[in-house]
DNA sequence: GCGACAG
DNA sequence: ATCTTGTCGC
């Protein structure tokens, strides 16, 4: 049952996983910082018009410079629907294959999502630290639940998200006057060191450089294997 | 029943 | 996320 045949199957698999979710502050030093990220596409109209793909993009950065210094990347057919909630189970696989190509696994790991900021405490950055058991940390550009007090406007301003009467996580505003960022923990994270991390990711936009540059590669990689196996069916 | 709803 | 052109603003 690694991989749930349905929603159903899917939320029963979250309730098992997130006991296994571990909060405790991140690493005091590391040296490699990961980053990941998506891109989906699907092949030209025709018999498999309908097919969905994905590419999952892993960064691997030194730090606290973030140089690049590895990359991985791989591209697999989606299996999964879209729930919100289950994000996971459409990002997980493909991004595991993407980790075992890796010549420098990282120390911490960086996710285009939710952590424990999650309906039953396991979002993507969870999920895939407890299956990797590595310290993630989620970082989404929306909220998926939780509430959470106004946010002055000013670049670095913060305050906590709640959820069921509890703190799962900090929303941050990255740069003046755009919207926030969700932070919260994955999986051998906890709140503070989260928070930090992301902050000293932030350079000139509103996206953490890693992801950012993540998020970039993923589109690139997408467009190139969209063309390439839409070439494919041709022949 | 009516909204809300990561990517 | 993805499909898409121009366009308002710093």
């Amino acid at each position: 049952m690694f991989v749930p045949e349905s929603p159903k199957d899917a939320i029963r698999l979250q309730k098992e996983l997130a006991g296994k979710v571990v909060i405790c502050p991140l690493p005091a030093n590391f040296r490699f910082l990961g980053a990941s990220d998506l891109g989906y596409f699907s092949l030209p109209a025709g018999d498999r018009g309908k097919d969905r793909f994905c590419v999952a993009v892993i960064l691997v950065f030194d730090w606290p410079d973030l140089n690049l210094v590895d990359e991985a990347s791989h591209v697999a057919s989606v299996t999964f629907p879209y729930v919100p909630g289950l994000l996971s189970f459409r990002e997980v696989p493909a991004m595991l294959e993407a980790w075992r190509k890796l010549c420098i696994k990282p120390d911490v790991f960086l996710c285009d999502g939710q952590g424990i900021a999650h309906p039953r405490g396991i979002g993507l950055a969870s999920h895939l630290g407890v299956i990797l058991d590595i310290p993630t940390v989620g970082c989404a550009k929306k909220r998926l639940c939780g509430t959470h007090d106004e946010l002055p406007l000013q670049k670095g301003s913060r305050t906590p998200l709640f959820f069921q009467g509890r703190q799962v996580g900090v929303v941050y505003r990255s740069r003046t006057g755009v919207k926030p960022l969700y932070i919260s923990p994955g999986h051998r994270a906890d709140i503070d060191s989260s928070v930090k991390v992301v902050e000293k990711c932030i350079g000139k936009y509103r996206i953490p450089e890693p992801l950012r540059q993540a998020h970039r590669r993923a589109a690139d990689l997408t467009r190139k294997a969209k063309l390439f196996r839409s070439s494919e069916i041709l022949c």
